[in-house]
DNA sequence: CAACTAATTTATCTTAAATTCGAAAACGTC
DNA sequence: GACGTTTTCGAATTTAAGATAAATTAGTTG
């Protein structure tokens, strides 16, 4: 075992990481490209070149280019959820549920087409990565499939659901709304609001 | 020129193929694996596999890996745009608009999910295509796009939509949902008219 | 049945991309 | 300002995949 290996495991074992800026332009440009290209044709010299470093630096940081693809997909797993999680925790208690379903739509839109390429990177990639790195990335992408629906599941609850929608179909179809997105949403073509207003008004009478 | 390319042009010009049942077979296939595993990750050797043929032998049909992947797309677009037209013109004439979208949502969801690989190829690989390809397919794209335009249009000429609604965002939103379909929907989890039935339910009470 | 053509194969060439390696910078510290 | 450590790089290696060439088979036709 190299002294490479012994810093990563340390970086990931405790938090005390001085998260080197490099490390961090390289998961950055990694997202990136990610986002842009797909698994398959990222391509580790464009990757270096948008973090502004050579090739073989990256095995400094990380040790294959699965290692750092999947880190990503990590990172922007956890990102969008924690960004959904938050803005529902910041509704008073008690908010209606159809409200709650409206701050989740827009809290997603806003991480996947504002705030980080890493949620880009996951949505438009999930699908088409290896088993083994999909495996890696299932516990966290279940829970954030559990807390739809749970949002759905308390909005039937309440009665404000439709009983004619299969709850799971329905579910994975608005996601897919949502996801879709970063194929045809472009800032110049039209405002995010519009977008994210639409989609709420979209899911909230689709539901109801 | 070699006669091979002679042949292929022929092909392209009078319509008198007998279309050879291996270079089915290929497209079959391509058309499989480009669903399953998208653009980059396309081997020719899988698709060589799959047709039960060697590698060399799609090049006595196809002129590259390019054209070969190109081809499937057309035929993906054609083929979507073409069962959703036919389905639309099966309608007795004077259907109302959201029974026009309702038709739409299941002929687009049909061949998605149970009638063509090709459809899907399109679909999940568009987005990730080079940008010569992208570009010979773009007028056949536009023609299906428009054709959902006119759908919605109509609707809100009918006083069908909510004026709240941006149309943009609205019918991408929709076709997104659609589109997003091969990602998750699969036959042990629950039947197609589930999927269907919710889908047309959720853009009925969606837009209207 | 010989000759031609279409269809497909095996073997080979080429290139692009990931990875490895050892050496050189850069950096902090005494 | 030498010394060890961290970080980065250029060059070499390896592998995988697309493409081409040449040979082979099978089928058709004169």
């Amino acid at each position: 075992m190299t002294r490479r290996d012994d810093m990563a495991a340390d970086r990931r074992r405790n938090g005390s990481d001085t998260p080197s800026a490099t490390r961090d332009r390289i998961l950055d440009a990694a997202a990136r490209i990610l986002s842009e290209k797909g698994y398959s044709a990222t391509r580790l010299a464009d990757i270096a070149q948008l973090a502004e470093v050579r090739a073989p630096a990256l095995y400094y940081y990380f040790s294959s280019r699965e290692e750092l693809i999947a880190e990503v997909m990590a990172v922007g797993q956890r990102r969008l959820r924690e960004h959904v999680e938050s803005a529902l925790a910041a509704l008073p208690p008690g908010t209606a549920p159809m409200d709650r379903i409206d701050t989740a739509v827009q809290a997603h839109l806003q991480v996947e087409l504002q705030l980080s390429d890493f949620a880009t990177a996951v949505t438009r990639n999930l699908g088409q990565l290896p088993d083994d790195v999909r495996e890696r990335l299932r516990s966290e992408g279940s829970e954030y499939i559990g807390l739809w629906r749970r949002l759905l599941e308390q909005a039937r609850a309440a009665g404000l659901i439709r009983p004619d929608l299969d709850l799971r179909a329905a579910r994975m179809l608005v996601m897919g709304a949502l996801n879709w997105t970063p194929e045809w949403w472009n800032p110049r073509q039209g405002s995010l609001t519009d977008v994210i207003d639409t989609a709420k008004s979209l899911v909230r009478h689709g539901l109801g």
